[in-house]
RNA sequence: GGGCGAUUAGCUCAGUCGGUUAGAGCGCGGCGCUCACAUCGCCGAGGCCACUGGUUCGAGUCCAGUAUCGCCCACCA
């Protein structure tokens, strides 16, 4: 390609899209079982299929990508395994919702077999969408291998989990308080329901005694419910209530009595002391309903309206409304005695965010405990790490305190669960194939249960069902246990807890070694990025305006150690005057960088890059090649402890101001000089921008690729056909790296100086001054003398004296760099005010600079403490600054100020 | 009620093992369309590192506490 071909200005979506179709169409994501090569394994978290993906996502995708292309250059065997959550309730939600806006029905008209069809059709849109989405953004995943948590093999894995903790007697069913969720109309788990703390009210409502008397005052947050109260519980040791203990109250707005029981649970500080008992409505009360042998009044329905039982008055009426009318009830006949300003907590479904209801009902559940105990154990003992660390304990404490996980959902979109009643025996039957007939009785009235299981029941055995188990195929065997798991902290308990105890308790070993945790993307006002709050800001948006490499670079860039990310960005739809701040310039800027890099490189060498013979490497030949080794370390580093941020960083510093800001400037004349050094620095810099773009790879895969490719025909060296597949590179470390950089930096010094002068004194870089440096020794003058050309190159300057022994020439602004003094000679343009002033806060700096090492070296405890380099380099430091002072001061005065 | 995170330039944020006078990007000011890039270059201004104490020769960094903001967990009605 030469340099006609490329354009002035990037053009991320034709390289983009060209690209993904090479690295499909060479199956270049997938990896194979049994090649005895090392492997790398990361399973996707897999995205619910109820809609396309957000920022988070693309940030979250963008880390796996990086670690996967990134191992797979080191040589490993890299499987990134991608699929998609059937997400149970959140795209039933979707589905019912599109039913009722498309064609005005609900599920029960469709039927269940219907519906399901229907969500199906739904779930191969929006999967497909997805899946385009990931590819879009660049992610090289194993397409051949994808999977749905409803797929054939994955509902295998579900029935057998099932059956095996089953007949290990983990799971049962029970009748106990669950979250109830009335608008979706199913059990949640306790994860699933968010609590939230609402200002409420506490209502203190008096209950007569059965005998006509006062009876007792008691404290709710629920009046409502009070309609399936059956009793009253104080603590046994508050003397205000002993003679109320065991005898009877009479229930108001009903014509029930119930007693008054004495339970430790209450606190006699709280409110009145006393207690209302509902125990088909608070987890609470239902214990207090145990411990006394109460039997439980349900008084609603699963829709959360009220039901024959709360009376004839409330049948009917939303929880809302009952709440209200027993208010204005209980205040007309004077029982309600006061009410309270309260906070309290309330739970809210996370899927619709309605608030969740404590019912009773009889749901299945899996026994915890005993699930939790290795998994614990892994975590203390290390084999598993989180990072950032900070999560370890949030995990632990979790694990410790576990809960009884209910696991069915009164849901039709799921993994039915495999359990089977006998309609005439009632047998129960537990099975992994569909029953007919009754194992007992062997009637033909055989019902599979309604209910469906958690979507998380299918999610934590996602790292081995993905693989086929339960079958031992060669995959499960070569990437089971995974590497790392990158996710989002909010499902720690949800999923990553949870895929600890699975792959413990079935594969017999951890589910991965590495979590990381990365922060949440919100808008730039802090607001997680959310589809509900509408301030979700579309990836394919982004991908459009600014590519996707600039998209994953720009996120990349901003996500330090599991930090949240805060985006700002205007879409272009928002129609904003003002041109606002966008996240996603940084990386746009960047690749346009990078593209024109190689564009200079391409005009210069006309396409083709020859070799050289002969040419011995200078001080920035060489000191290019140090400092690419250097960032070839840092770089591997950082990728290797999660610190994402700093590789990009990395890159970026090391191409743009390296590379770029001095390298490429540097070589330019060398180039016009032509010859064997022409080529030579062609070289030099071509190899290190294209060794950069392997470095760079991971985070900006397409770009790479095609600089990369440019780069590769120009100098006739394809050692593999595309970057994603070659070798990741490794530092030639350079003996003598730290003269060169040092050598180097003198130099950068002196040029910085020259231009700060001249711009400070108003000398454009268009006019070329005539210089005199005056090194400091003889190290500085032999640099210098060395590469006088770069110094009046870069600098801009006509003629350059170096006299280690000249004196303060008239008619010049001076300045002082690193290991030399400087003047720039000002014929006729000078505006002396200006150099005065310069000089005075030269100076100004400089005496502020000599009293804080004067002051620590004056101290007696820093000299005789501190270690004897720290305090030698603090000498130095102090003799060189007043050398600099005294230099400074006769300039100044030789300007009469 | 417990726990976690944040607080550094106008804005958004880095800052690893405690050791030059604390950095970047954006924004701002000045100069420059020099034959890669104005999505650019050069130069510059701009900081009580939230506050208080402690450890230390030395603290943005470690410890304790305070304040403000945010998040998570928790069955006191």
């Amino acid at each position: 390609m030469s340099s006609k071909e490329m354009e002035k200005v990037y053009n991320p979506q034709t390289v983009e899209t060209k690209w993904q179709r090479y690295w499909e169409e060479h199956r270049l994501g997938h990896a194979e079982a049994g090649t005895g090569k090392p492997t790398y394994s990361i399973v996707i978290p897999p995205p619910n299929v109820t809609a396309v993906l957000h920022l988070g996502h693309a940030l979250n995708n963008t880390i796996q990508d990086i670690l996967i292309r990134f191992k797979r250059m080191q040589g490993y065997e890299s499987e990134w395994m991608p699929g998609t959550d059937h997400a149970g309730i959140a795209t039933q939600n979707v589905v019912e919702r599109k039913l009722a806006r498309e064609q005005g029905k609900t599920r029960q008209d469709l039927g269940r077999e219907e519906f399901i069809r229907e969500v199906w059709k739904f779930k191969e849109e929006t999967g497909g969408t997805i899946i385009q989405q990931l590819k879009r953004m660049g992610c090289s995943c194993d397409w051949e291998r994808e999977r749905f948590t409803m797929d054939e093999g994955l509902s295998r894995a579900v029935t057998e989990v099932f059956v095996r903790l089953y007949e290990k007697g983990l799971i049962y069913r029970g009748k106990y308080i669950i979250n109830w969720c009335p608008r979706c109309q199913t059990a949640l788990s306790d994860e699933e329901a968010e609590h939230q703390e609402h200002k409420g009210n506490l209502w203190l409502i008096r209950y007569p005694a059965a005998d006509g008397a006062e009876g007792l005052v008691v404290a709710t947050t629920r009046p409502e419910t009070m309609l399936g109260d059956v009793a009253v519980a104080v603590n046994p040791a508050d003397s205000r209530y002993a003679h109320l203990v065991g005898k009877s109250l009479l229930l108001p707005l009903t014509e029930r009595r119930i007693p008054v029981v004495a339970d430790d649970y209450v606190d006699p500080a709280f409110g009145t002391g006393a207690v209302k008992v509902t125990p088909a409505h608070d987890p609470n009360d239902f214990e207090i309903g145990l411990r006394h042998n109460l039997e439980p009044l349900i008084v609603m329905h699963g829709d959360g309206t009220m039901n024959a039982a709360a009376g004839p008055e409330f049948e009917g009426l939303t929880r809302e409304a009952a709440r209200k009318k027993v208010l204005d009830l209980l205040s007309e006949q004077g029982l309600l005695v006061e009410t309270k300003e309260h906070i309290h907590s309330v739970g809210h479904c996370y899927r619709c965010h309605t608030v969740t209801e404590p019912y009773l009902s009889q749901q299945w559940f899996v026994r915890m405990k005993t699930l939790a105990e290795p998994a614990v154990q892994v975590v203390n003992d290390g084999r598993v790490r989180f990072h950032p660390e900070r999560w370890t304990k949030v995990y632990l404490n979790w694990m410790e305190n576990i809960r009884d996980w209910c696991i069915s959902r009164q849901l039709w979109w799921g993994h039915r669960i495999p359990v089977y009643y006998c309609g005439d025996c009632g047998n129960v039957m537990v099975s992994r194939e569909p029953v007919t007939i009754c194992t007992k009785c062997a009637s033909s009235k055989v019902t599979q249960d309604p209910d469906v299981l958690d979507t998380w029941f299918s999610s934590w055995l996602w790292p081995f069902s993905t693989f086929g188990w339960p079958e031992k195929t060669e995959a499960l065997q070569a990437f089971y246990p995974t590497s790392t798991l990158s996710t989002a902290p909010e499902i720690i308990f949800f999923w990553v807890a949870r895929m600890i105890m699975a792959g413990l308790e079935f594969m017999g070993d951890i589910p991965f070694a590495d979590v990381y945790l990365h922060g949440t993307v919100r808008d730039d006002k802090g607001r997680k990025m959310s589809k509900s709050l509408g301030n979700g800001v579309d990836p394919l948006e982004v991908i459009e305006s600014h590519g996707a490499d600039a998209m994953r670079f720009s996120m990349i860039m901003i996500t330090s150690q599991g930090q949240d990310v805060f985006i700002s960005y205007e879409s272009k739809s928002g129609g904003s005057k003002h041109k606002g701040h966008n996240t996603f310039d940084i990386g746009r800027n960047f690749a346009n960088k990078i593209w024109n890099a190689t564009r200079l490189l391409m005009s210069l060498s006309g396409g083709e890059i020859g070799s050289s013979q002969g040419v011995e490497p200078d001080l920035a030949d060489r000191w290019i090649r140090s400092r690419y080794n250097h960032t070839i370390d840092q770089i591997t580093e950082a990728l290797e402890s999660f610190r994402f941020n700093d590789s990009a960083r990395l890159i970026y510093e090391f191409l743009w101001h390296d590379l770029c800001d001095w390298y490429l400037e540097i070589i330019k004349p060398r180039v016009a000089r032509g010859g064997d050094e022409r080529a030579f620095v062609l070289r030099n810099a071509s190899e290190i921008l294209s060794g950069s773009m392997k470095l760079l790879h991971p985070i900006m895969p397409f770009l790479t690729e095609e600089v990369w490719s440019i780069l590769a025909d120009a100098l006739r060296d394809r050692g593999s056909d595309s970057v994603m597949t070659a070798p990741w590179p490794q530092a030639d470390h350079m003996a003598e790296s730290d003269v060169i950089e040092r050598e180097m930096s003198m130099l950068q010094s002196l040029i910085g100086s020259i231009r700060n002068i001249r711009s400070e004194v108003n000398v454009p870089l268009g006019q070329k001054a005539d210089v005199l440096v005056v090194p400091a020794d003889d190290d500085a003058e032999r640099v210098f003398a060395d590469n006088r050309s770069y110094i009046m190159d870069l600098a801009s300057v006509a003629r350059l004296d170096l006299d280690r022994r000249a004196a303060r020439p008239e008619k010049s602004a001076a300045g002082i760099s690193d290991r030399s003094e400087v003047f720039v000679f000002l014929e006729g343009l000078v505006d002396f005010d200006r150099e005065r002033a310069r000089l005075a806060k030269e100076v100004e700096r400089r005496r502020g600079f000599i009293a804080s090492i004067e002051s620590k070296l004056s101290n007696e405890s820093f000299v005789s403490r501190a270690p004897e380099t720290v305090v030698e380099q603090e000498r130095r430091k102090l003799s060189d600054a007043r050398d600099e002072l005294e230099k400074l001061l006769s300039n100044l005065q030789a300007l009469g100020g």
